[in-house]
DNA sequence: GGGCTACCATGACCGTGGTCATAATGCGCG
DNA sequence: CGCGCATTATGACCACGGTCATGGTAGCCC
């Protein structure tokens, strides 16, 4: 584990989240003040569903997934977030506990930021409100995005969907007009991703690579025609 | 077609909203000036998504069902509005289109009010971006919950799901402790919400109304024992 | 390198639920 | 009242995909 020789730094992640980076200098101190760097690797959860937390996260470098476990034990991932996007904030302004746990999907170093202080400065801060209502909203129009997704039955659609919406936030371009998504997947995640089961995702993968719509290796997958899953998307 | 009879007025209906009843008078004489009560009949589409419209809606009386149209042409609703609720507000904070079709379930009649003039209100109410934050925030969890749900696969689930919420919301107890659902729902409608077919979502309210679980009629729907439903939820 | 564990892969089986067909019933309307 | 349409109902068929079983492969730690 070497990962330690590039530890970002708290002043560094809050920079450059997607949330709060545009706060003044001033406000950034203060958020500092008690906010910690953390790490998880791999399969750790952060936090379970539920549960009463005093801190919501900023991730710094690497990939958090938020779940939802259903009652039958299977989980669901709602979401992926990344360098610079922020999780938990959903509990936090309503009170209640967290809807979603969070669980590291690769290590992850990430600013543990604490609630009270957020919400003192959220109080005071008009622009900020504006700015989260617009996030929620946007998040909002994405869980009715998915869920009609989640609903039209063929888990291919599915799959090509939760592809397709990976490469728009993680996708990085290679030779060849191929993407390679910079999230380390393994099928399981893929599955729960897209709502089906481990065996299925493998043998839609497998089938795509053949096909060469995909290339796919161990926890990792470049996408070698979006074209073609546009298609599969659309049909 | 004699429902003109009680057609409630449009003061009536701002001040039994959820959202913005809690206005002051001036507030809501303000908004009233350019809003205007309208009707649409069972099936009729009030707005398309994606469409861009000049005034969202309260209701005031009947019930209006949010859709999201599939790829496929499959229609999943994500909502139903009954009296009070407001629809369409999604899209007037964003400015962008309306992600949600809406559909009269009954024949409705609710109060169109201009999105300008509400968005200027909210521009200087900040209780009501308050207010609609913490809204946004519940629609966002009721999502991910419904998300879950249905990539939980049984259709049984989904169904009895889709029931027991419907329950809470527009639920009238009746005599022997059964809840009859106060929507008109036909079983097409009930397969909308649950995504799946109708022909499915007949077979289970049939076997369901033989096992005494539910009285199922011409477009409507009593629940007879909530507790055996929660039990199909649960296990 | 050897062994362990997680991940990838593929086949067999079969139940759920989608699709199609067909018909009975309820409701509105001329 | 009787016609027509929407809704409810039920059966036959079968494909998709979940489940189980088994084996190969890649990374990882000692």
């Amino acid at each position: 584990m070497n990962a330690e020789v590039d530890v970002p730094t708290a002043r560094s992640v809050l920079a450059s989240s997607t949330l709060l980076g545009s706060l003044s200098p001033e406000q950034i101190d203060q958020l500092l003040v008690r906010s910690r760097m953390a790490q998880a690797s791999r399969g750790e959860i952060i936090w379970m569903d539920g549960s009463e937390i005093s801190y919501f996260g900023i991730v710094g470098t690497g990939f958090v997934k938020m779940v939802r476990t259903s009652s039958g034990g299977q989980e669901l991932t709602a979401e992926i977030m990344g360098p610079g996007q922020s999780f938990g904030l959903l509990g936090a302004i309503e009170g209640t506990g967290c809807p979603l746990s969070a669980r590291a999907v690769s290590t992850v170093w990430y600013l543990r930021v604490s609630k009270a202080d957020f919400l003192t400065m959220y109080g005071q801060n008009v622009p900020l409100r504006d700015h989260l209502i617009r996030r929620t909203t946007l998040r909002l129009r994405g869980a009715i995005d998915m869920m009609s997704r989640m609903a039209s039955g063929r888990v291919e659609h599915r799959i090509a969907a939760v592809l397709v919406q990976l490469a728009e936030s993680y996708g990085v371009e290679e030779a060849g007009g191929s993407m390679r998504l910079e999230v380390p997947l393994s099928r399981q995640d893929l599955a729960e991703l897209a709502g089906t089961t481990v065996e299925t995702a493998i043998r839609i993968t497998s089938r795509w690579t053949k096909e060469g719509i995909l290339k796919a290796s161990y926890r990792s997958l470049t996408i070698q025609s979006t074209s073609r899953l546009l298609e599969i998307l659309g049909d």
